[in-house]
DNA sequence: ATGGGAATAT
DNA sequence: GATATTCCCA
């Protein structure tokens, strides 16, 4: 019974391109439309001599599909929650990847962005008595956010932020803008917040180090100076960019990379990151797997 | 509306 | 049982 988040279901019926049909999909190309855009400058006697391989020609039908997809991405950023990079990828291979490596570079929807807006505000639908109106699906599935994973890297950037702050102004809301986070609410950042504090609390009653064995994440990330047990870590005005955190999201899985340092009392199995995207790819980029991860814990 | 913590849920 | 979400109240 124990149900995971599913993130099958919806897509299939929520593919955009498929229940979508635009002009240029059902009239028949014209010749103009599946003449490549390009061409290489490269004659192909020297192509195949220095072996280059040649450019995948791109009609205009590539180009709309691209621009489609694009949008689409766009428009729905954040229908079920997060979990779509796993499901997109899922799709076609053969038909996406065209589009990918078109779109590739694109920029994830940061909503974010700049100001630090927020995708917050969809919040689950309750019946208004009565009768009629459903929520159709332009946003309907909102009301099941995937629980959020605290990811190493994750935690590491919210205890940075607390630590920037001091005890004092670490509050939920604060703490969630700085981290500067897409898709994270400030609930998430307070019931972490809240553990994060009985962490510590618990951390200096028992004066010396001693992580106990069951605090795996916490652990994993020392805790500054600035919180051992000061308040306010000196800071007396108010904090406005401590930490210019990029506007990103969170990288991703856990690679092998082990490092041979840091044999500390880390529990006798794996660690239980890789089982991390069970529910949402929270880069919410497929690229992520090629940036390398420059946190370090 | 927000923070904090207890109660639930997964 | 750990961990995250939701409910409740100050």
């Amino acid at each position: 019974m124990g149900e995971e988040v599913r993130i099958t279901d919806y897509d299939v019926s929520n593919d955009d391109d498929d229940d979508r049909v635009s002009e240029w999909e059902l009239g028949l190309p014209t010749v103009h439309d599946l003449m490549p855009l390009s061409q290489s400058l490269v004659p192909a006697e020297l192509a195949t001599a220095f072996s280059i391989s040649p450019v995948p020609h791109r009609t205009m039908i590539d180009v709309n599909r691209a621009s489609q997809n694009t949008l689409s991405n766009l428009k729905k950023p954040f229908n079920n929650g997060f979990s779509n990079g796993l499901s997109n990828g899922f799709k076609s291979f053969g038909e996406e990847r065209a589009d990918e490596m078109f779109i590739e570079g694109e920029e994830t929807v940061d909503l974010t962005g700049g100001d630090g807006s927020d995708l917050r505000k969809l919040r689950r639908v309750d019946s208004g008595g009565g009768g009629g109106g459903e929520e159709a699906d332009s946003s309907a599935r909102t009301s099941k956010r995937p629980r959020l994973v605290w990811t190493p890297q994750l935690h590491k950037r919210f205890v940075d932020v607390v630590a920037h702050l001091g005890v004092k102004n670490a509050v939920p809301k604060t703490i969630m803008q700085l981290m500067n986070v897409e898709g994270l609410t400030r609930e998430n950042v307070a019931s972490h917040l809240q553990k994060y504090r009985l962490y510590l609390k618990r951390m200096q009653g028992l004066s010396n180090e001693g992580p106990s064995s069951s605090d795996h994440l916490f652990a994993s990330t020392p805790v500054p100076q600035s919180l051992q047990e000061s308040s306010g870590n000196g800071n007396g005005n108010s904090v406005q960019i401590p930490m210019p955190y990029p506007p990103h999201m969170v990288p991703m899985p856990y690679t092998q990379q082990q490092q041979p340092q840091m044999v500390q009392a880390f529990e006798s199995h794996s660690h239980p990151f890789n089982m991390m995207m069970h529910q949402r790819d929270w880069s919410g980029n497929k690229y992520a797997y090629q940036h390398r991860m420059t946190n370090d814990k």
